[in-house]
DNA sequence: GCCAATAGGTTATAGAGTAACATATCTGCC
DNA sequence: GGCAGATATGTTACTCTATAACCTATTGGC
């Protein structure tokens, strides 16, 4: 069984890049929230690659980007935005962020991330997250955010090795 | 079913204290590692509760105990030590170290995480490792290590909003 | 006792994130 | 259009977390 993930795979990254801006736009239209230029910006330098960006680097980024320079506070403003929209998720384990291929629908922060490449594959497994949750209430926990960061090599940097 | 976790509930909390610099001192013994003052020092500082400290809490609470002011490296070198021997783990999402209640046990840091009073309490569910491995392995991806940090409420806490 | 290895001390700095306050931009209303 | 309040961004300064580099002390085998 071959599910190699999108991101270890060769692909079109533009249309992932395309799919993810068209996305948070026609959400923020319709929850009523402002994507400006500088979220837009910052949401499309994440998508540079389907790796984790800190946000310094994101700052170094933008600054060459605008020629404007960049003060922590505005990218993080810009970070807690696309937080809070669910465009992207933070990988804590990296201090780092990533866009969110399926914003919109509620899901957790399930991902793989490999040590090699750097690249960060989201899980979409109901049935781990349901497990998740069932654990938690076996032990009376009201669970409000998971985070679940797996490191280790992803099918490119292990087969490498072999 | 009530498997209320012994960090939510009352206990002879000494008895932790007691099981785990043992538990620590016979790991260490028996793999020709050094556990010394400062490490073991540390580490008991990290079991006064089953709440997550940060290695600069811990830098003060050391200065206080000690008189001698310690600086961060030493800090975290007896941290990576602890770490190292799977006597303590670090949550993540709280940038801190916490206790491990079965070190000598090869397993993986799985927690939920109290917002309100700050408790974590370490799971210990192997077919939840096993699922998380199962789909990794089905994404052709080598784990090398799991991170797991659920955030919410403990029995506890939840218990005292209704 | 001597040497090599390991552990700890010290100083300085890098990296990540936020507080507080000023300015700019947008939106709805007159 | 012009105004007022709300939202977004700019700016400065700072806190918290972590590490690099180098030096000294302690340990354990020979
Ligand atoms: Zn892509
Ligand atoms: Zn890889
Ligand atoms: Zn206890
Ligand atoms: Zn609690």
């Amino acid at each position: 069984m071959d599910h190699t993930p999108i991101a270890c795979s060769h692909h079109d990254h533009d249309h992932c890049i395309h799919d993810a801006l068209e996305a948070a736009r026609n959400l923020c239209v319709s929850r009523g929230v402002r994507l400006t230029d500088l979220r837009l910006q910052v949401l499309e330098l994440i998508w540079q690659n389907h790796k984790p960006l800190g946000a310094y680097t994101l700052m170094e980024m933008l600054a060459k980007a605008n020629t404007r320079r960049v003060a922590p506070p505005t990218v993080y403003r810009a970070l807690d935005f696309l937080l809070e929209q669910g465009l992207i998720h933070r990988i804590n384990v990296l201090n780092a962020f990533i866009g969110c291929p399926s914003p919109g629908t509620k899901h957790q922060s399930h991902f793989l991330i490999c040590r090699t490449c750097g690249v960060a594959i989201e899980l979409d497994e109901p049935t781990l997250n349901q497990q998740i949750l069932q654990v938690a209430k076996e032990s009376g926990f009201t669970v409000e955010t998971q985070a679940l960061e797996v490191s280790g090599l992803c099918a490119n940097c292990a087969g490498a090795n072999t």
